[in-house]
DNA sequence: AGGTAATAGTTGATTTTGTAACTAACAACC
DNA sequence: GGTTGTTAGTTACAAAATCAACTATTACCT
């Protein structure tokens, strides 16, 4: 057909990546949204203000590289379910200081535990210095 | 805070794989979209008929498990860019045998090699066992 | 053959995302 | 101290993804 007809769609990285994170996802999916109904956006938040405690919705979009128009809206479905308070930061009034409530806190705790014995099973039938070298490619390649 | 606060979501493999995936489609994005006005599963849907040759749609989701509405639109998106003909297969009329015309194979050549090269470019600078070893476990995870 | 179930693909309604424009508060500069 | 430029976050509108229901065709089953 064509002189580089070698390369192959299931060799691609971004492809691999893509079809890995899907899969992979799938699962533990399941748990954030049919627990508590929650997106993967809202996990994320919960995520953050669970383990790094009070931080700024610019804060999250940052470290977790999410837009802010979708931190917003996780933040106030958030805030609607009664996971997390926003009070204004006395010294720059745009922005607001996030923290869990008390039932945030349960379903962070909850969910954690969920994700950690959910890792553990996906690289269970791996290689542990394989995994190793996986996660640090990875994590370069999120830049 | 709480007992199993080692637990990091920058570690957590569904996060990385998602963060992985996201950053390194961003720059392959542009040649599709920019170029040809393409959304990702056109990309993908182009590039199974351009290697694999003629097919169904049911095949291709199948192969890239993606969800037959999602298929069906990019079909059609593709249909009407003159990129694809369909013809009923006489001997099953429910499906339609899909092929590239020309213009679409001319398209997926282009887009193939920006593939091939971006990939390479990817992995430049990693250990070539790290990436053999990253794109087995890849393949793995991804089922 | 006739009826029921299954399959390929499409369409429509709902949800979610992406983009751009907006408000409110702060900063900097003259 | 007022004008101009930034920044945090929200809102409105458009694009896209998801889910359910639909059509047309084929398979099964008795």
């Amino acid at each position: 057909m064509s002189e580089k007809d070698d390369f192959d769609l299931q060799y691609f990285l971004p492809y691999m990546l893509n079809q890995a994170a899907e899969e992979s996802s799938i699962a533990f999916q399941r748990h954030y949204k049919n627990r508590y109904g929650m997106l993967r956006t809202e996990w994320r938040v919960l995520f953050h203000l669970g383990r790094y405690g009070e931080m700024t919705a610019k804060e999250i979009g940052e470290r977790a590289r999410i837009h802010k128009t979708k931190v917003s809206r996780a933040v106030q479905k958030l805030a609607d379910r009664r996971f997390l308070t926003r009070k204004k930061d006395e010294n720059d009034r745009r922005s607001e200081r996030l923290e869990l409530t008390q039932a945030g806190l349960a379903a962070y705790r909850d969910l954690r535990d969920v994700a950690q014995e959910y890792d553990a099973k996906l690289v269970s039938g791996f290689d542990a210095e394989d995994v190793a070298t996986l996660r640090r490619l990875l994590a370069r390649l999120a830049g």
